[in-house]
DNA sequence: GCAAGAAGTGAATGGCGATTCACAAAAAAA
DNA sequence: TTTTTTTGTGAATCGCCATTCACTTCTTGC
């Protein structure tokens, strides 16, 4: 009568799912948005164009959830940081320098990770994104200001910029045929600059 | 022989140009990059579409002018205010402060230019004009550092980090359908984390 | 093995809006 | 006024891809 799936169907159904996911992945991670269309995705997926639509219903969710898992994996590692040990500067810093060398790691996955245009909806999950690495600062913020290790501030200003900072100074040179020297002074110029405008003392 | 253009030729022919122009401006501030359709816009501006063609070779480059103006614009207003007098620190406040009032001023727009996904060409220009404005604070932070009102620093990374921060601050206020309350703490506080991260004694 | 249902195929469709173009109206030269 | 050149019109084209769908191939239940 009815038709139940088999334990192999289900992995192989599952696994199409996760090679569509990488498939697209990686196509972004190699020329942007524009360069991974349906098409493209498909054959790099071993699949057909169609069969991409019984897994995603469209292109946008698809991306979508490309675009959030990777953002979920940076979360946890910067949430990995901000759960350690050592005081509050010194894990802030560690989450800069954390993103920043990811970011530099991937220049064109960051890119379009963090400003390559693309569809209403990817968009949208992108500013998500950014609200969310924001929440990550505001609890090293809220922590730092109540130990008295920064003063008192706007913390949710405040997170804002510092997301807004090293966003905006990593796309320079992670945006496409940029140059990209100097990183490890890169890296420490952005670090400097938050910490200082948290105010946390010296370094 | 030759066809030569009368004054009031000319005349109309610039206006038209400057008509269209300031159409597109008018239906981005209305609502975004979308909204303005090449027929929109020609409409809008009492031409044809194919009229558009005769002053402009393609939409982007019309958006990519409108964009350049508009920019060319702000800088100019930032640029008074560099050369104006008081100490570094407060010429500082009063750019940070003249950028995002003016951008809380016309949200979209603001959000338009700074945010939306547009074509390739049109981000290309954004930017540029983000480079432009980093070399704005640059100016500042360089004299800054002269006249030891700031200490040593990465004067062209705290620069991108400076219009990183408040743009990203601004972003979630401006976007489209997004809550816009405490405007003047919103840019108080902007202003006092900029000041903080270029180390600004006090202010 | 065989019917019924599910997954996969890929060429055709569809929608959208920029761009073009054959033609019309207006302006300058003759 | 007639001719030539420029400007303006707007419907038709065109390109681009996501999305669909009639059909094939594989799975499952009997």
């Amino acid at each position: 009568m009815s038709y139940k799936r088999s334990f192999l169907m289900e992995e192989r159904l599952a696994d199409n799912r996760q090679r569509i996911l990488k498939a697209a992945r990686a196509l972004v991670a190699e020329g942007g948005f524009n360069h991974a269309s349906i098409a493209a995705v498909a054959s790099s997926a071993g699949l057909s164009a169609g069969a991409i639509y019984r897994y995603f219903p469209s292109k946008s969710a698809l991306f979508v959830e490309v675009l959030t898992s990777a953002i979920d994996h940076e979360i946890a590692i910067l949430q990995q940081i901000v759960k350690g040990e050592g005081d509050v500067t010194a894990r802030l810093r560690a989450c800069v320098e954390s993103f920043a060398n990811r970011a530099l790691e991937g220049p064109y996955l960051a890119y379009a990770f963090i400003a390559e245009p693309a569809e209403q909806e990817v968009d949208e999950a992108r500013l998500l994104g950014r609200i969310r690495f924001g929440e990550v600062f505001k609890s090293l913020l809220i922590e730092g200001v109540e130990k008295r290790e920064f003063p008192a501030q706007s913390i949710d200003i405040g997170a804002a910029c510092i997301v807004g900072a090293f966003t905006e100074a990593l796309i320079r040179p992670i945006a496409p045929r940029a140059k990209r020297d100097g990183r490890a002074e890169l890296v420490e110029g952005i670090v400097a600059f938050c910490l200082r405008a948290v105010g946390a003392k010296i370094s």
